[in-house]
DNA sequence: CCTTGTTGTAATTGACTGATAACAAGCTCG
DNA sequence: CGAGCTTGTTATCAGTCAATTACAACAAGG
C-alpha cells in the first residue's frame, strides 16, 4: 500500500491540504477534527499539526486553495467566451467540485474570526474582482451573478441540489428554473 | 439586579433562546459553547441543558425562531404591498436584525448533519414558498429574490455590510449597487 | 559506513465542554 | 404551616481534541 511511501513535506502537505478541503467542506472549520483530516489523508494527527502549525493556519490554507480554484475555472471559462451568462453555465463546474463553494461557505461562517475574516475577505473580494474585469460586466451585474452562486452554494449545503439531493418539492421548482 | 427574579420555564426559555440567537449568530453552532449562551441569559451552563435537552435542540429552537421571524417581516410587508420589488426594501429589515440571517447561514453550514438539516430544508422551503405565494411571483423571479438574500447574507457575515462594516474598495463597490 | 537532516509516529497532556446528579430555595394550595 | 411541585445552582464527570515531546525509520552525501 502507499501509506508505507515517503514523501517529501510539500507532496505529503499537498495530500494534507486536499483531505482537509474535503473535510472542512462536509463539517466546517469546528465541527472538522483534525484527527479526522489526519485519518483522510493517511498520516498520524500529530504530523498534520506539525506541516500546517495550527488547525487555523490548515484552514486558511484551505479557503486560499479553494479560491484559486474558483478563480483558475472562472479564467478557463472566460478564455472560451467572456460572456457574463456563458460564465454562469459554468458554475456546473463549480458544483462538480462540490467541496469549492462548500469550503467557502464555511468561510463566511466563521469570518467571525479576525484571521479567518481576513482570508475570506480577500478571497472573496479577487472573485468578484476578476469576474467583474473577465467579462467587463457593470458592479451590478456581477453582483446579481454572485447573488445567483450564493445560492446555489447554500442549495449544496442544504443537499437539495447536486448529486444525492434530497428531494422536496419547493426544492424541485426552484432548481427547475436553472434549466 | 434581575438575575434573583424567578421567572416561569416559559419565560425563562424564551429569554435563553434570545440569548441563543445572539450566540450562536455570532459563532455557529460548533463554535458556540452553553456555557457562553447561559452567561448571556444571565442562568447556570446546567440550566440551559435543563430547559431545552441538548445543544442541539436548543440550535433546532434557534432555528425555527428565525425563520418564524423571517416569514413575520415578509407577511408584514407584503401586507403593506405584494410586490417582489416592494419586498426586497424589506431587507433592510432583515439586516437590521443581523442575527437572523446569520443564525440561518449557520443553519446551512450545519445541515450536513441530518437532524439539522432536516430543520433547515423545512424552514428556508417555508420562506421560499411563502415569498411565492404573497408575491405571485414566478419560481425565477422567486429564486433571483432569495438569491440577492443569500448574497447579502454572506456579506455580513463578512462584516462588510451592516453596521461597523469594514470598508474594503471591492465591497464599497459592490454594496453600492444596492442604493 | 556513518553522520546529519528529514519524514513520520506513539504517547501523552492539559484544557475544554456537554451533560448528569445532587441539592437548595421559592411558590402554591389545602 | 408544610407538603409537593417548580425554578435554579454547585459540583463533577466522562469524553474529546489540538498541540507538544520524545523517539524511530529512512535517505543522502562525504
Amino acid at each position: 500500500m502507499a501509506s508505507k511511501v515517503r514523501l517529501t513535506a510539500k507532496e505529503r502537505g499537498d495530500e494534507v491540504l486536499r483531505a482537509a478541503v474535503q473535510a472542512f467542506a462536509a463539517s466546517g472549520y469546528e465541527g472538522t477534527k483534525t484527527d479526522e483530516i489526519a485519518r483522510l489523508a493517511g498520516v498520524s494527527q500529530p504530523y498534520v499539526i506539525r506541516l500546517f502549525g495550527t488547525k487555523q493556519q490548515l484552514f486558511l490554507a484551505a479557503i486560499r486553495s479553494v479560491c484559486a480554484r474558483i478563480e483558475e475555472i472562472f479564467r478557463a471559462a472566460a478564455a472560451a467566451s467572456p460572456e457574463l451568462r456563458t460564465l454562469g453555465a459554468n458554475y456546473a463546474v463549480l458544483l462538480a467540485e462540490r467541496e469549492l463553494l462548500l469550503v467557502l461557505l464555511h468561510g463566511f461562517s466563521a469570518s467571525g474570526d479576525p484571521v479567518i475574516g481576513d482570508c475570506v475577505r480577500e478571497g472573496f473580494g479577487n472573485i468578484y474582482t476578476l469576474v467583474r474585469d473577465l467579462t467587463g460586466a457593470t458592479p451590478e451585474e456581477t453582483r446579481q451573478f454572485l447573488a445567483e452562486g450564493m445560492l446555489m452554494t447554500v442549495l449544496t449545503a442544504m443537499q437539495v441540489m447536486g448529486p444525492n439531493a434530497i428531494a422536496l418539492p419547493w426544492s424541485q421548482e426552484l432548481t427547475s428554473t436553472y434549466e
